[in-house]
DNA sequence: ACAAAAAATTACCGTAAGGGAATAATCGAC
DNA sequence: GTCGATTATTCCCTTACGGTAATTTTTTGT
């Protein structure tokens, strides 16, 4: 056991991140669009959602839905993993 | 790169599953609570939530608050990854 | 630094749906 | 059958979401 959090950032593997909350969720979010070049109104296009609401996750809105969530990630070629804590 | 999907059942390290549904969240967490020995009623006082937020989460319901369900993987010991595909 | 342009945030509205509580119905084990 | 757990239903209140437009912030060019 003891597999998690090796790397300074929290990931798993430099590569994972792990999400106890919405804001770091949010973050995550902010960050891959940002590297793929696109635009909050791109990504919102590409995952079926509103403006807004890509705006409001990546702001870390605790409330968001859950579909939608996975929408935007799967937009960005992201994907949810459950881990032992 | 290349350091994920080592294992058949797609995890990191055999331990940890996928998430690209929410139908696939809710057996997670039925089996996890389960495994814990809880009812629905133990956990959704544990996670804060109500009884039939656990219970509609456990069948998969796409629409749920991302606050509870973090609410409910934390009760369970429980957290999300965020992982490139 | 300044101005212009682009991007992001916020407000308003209407629709639709979530969540809690309580109740009732269903399923399971003993 | 009885008891406990789970699921489904109903009522009510709150609120998320999309769309648009307005405002603010950030970025870009000169």
């Amino acid at each position: 056991m003891m597999n998690a959090k090796k790397f300074p950032d929290g990931s798993i593997d430099g590569l994972h991140n792990t999400v106890l909350d919405s804001g770091q969720l949010g973050n995550r979010v902010r960050d891959k669009r940002r590297k793929d070049g696109l635009t909050q109104q791109d990504l919102a296009a590409v995952a079926g959602v509103g403006v807004r609401f890509v705006s409001e996750l990546e702001n870390g809105k605790p409330t968001v839905q859950l579909n939608a969530v996975l929408a935007v990630l799967a937009a960005l070629g992201l994907q949810l993993v459950v881990v032992e804590k």
